[in-house]
DNA sequence: GCCAACGTTGGC
DNA sequence: GCCAACGTTGGC
């Protein structure tokens, strides 16, 4: 609880579940489970916690970027699809005393009028060493330096004041 | 849709 | 415990 506030970044097909879905989700809030992955599932398990700051990030479908941020809103609890016969996430081996899986709860906090591009990420100067623009990183939620946070989040706002028609009058 | 990079599984 | 085979991820 002494922690300090972290960063992170995940991923998710826009397709499945996108940052409009997200929006659109009862107290515009989700469970972030489904996540069947030892690395992720110790992050989400030992270091996610409530108050930290997620970016939203779009992967597979163009554009592939950051949609926008979002608050971790509930910290790991047992990722009820393990034990769902009827999921393809269902895990025959995890049992509600030993769970094998965590999920924690995020809620919406900003879309970027325009998706901060990978691309864009590659190209930072500054955002070098951030994992998401690393060759073959598949890590479905990945920790974030805060300094990389603030620039993706300013990279998201500058986008909304380009595009403000009042900036062109 | 392709395929490189990765993670997991399972035979030995 | 190694590692080939297989399945999945995700950028392009």
């Amino acid at each position: 609880m002494a922690d300090e506030k972290r960063y992170w970044l995940f991923k998710s097909e826009p397709e499945v579940f996108g940052i409009d879905d997200l929006i659109l989700a009862e107290n515009q809030a989700t469970a972030w489970d489904g996540v069947r992955n030892y690395q992720a599932r110790n992050f989400l398990r030992d270091d996610v916690q409530v108050g930290d700051e997620v970016l939203f990030y779009h992967s597979r479908n163009a554009p592939i970027g950051v949609a926008g941020v979002a608050l971790v809103t509930r910290a790991a609890f047992a990722d009820p699809l393990q034990f769902d016969e009827s999921s393809k996430y269902h895990d025959e081996k995890a049992t509600p005393e030993e769970p094998r899986w965590y999920a924690v709860e995020i809620t919406f906090q900003q879309k970027f009028e325009e998706v901060v591009t990978l691309k864009e990420l590659k190209a930072h100067p500054d955002l070098t060493e951030m994992l998401v623009t690393k060759r073959g990183q598949r890590l479905s939620i990945q920790p974030v330096q805060p300094e990389e946070f603030r620039i993706v989040v300013e990279l998201g706002r500058a986008k909304d004041l380009e595009d403000d028609p009042l900036d062109l009058i």
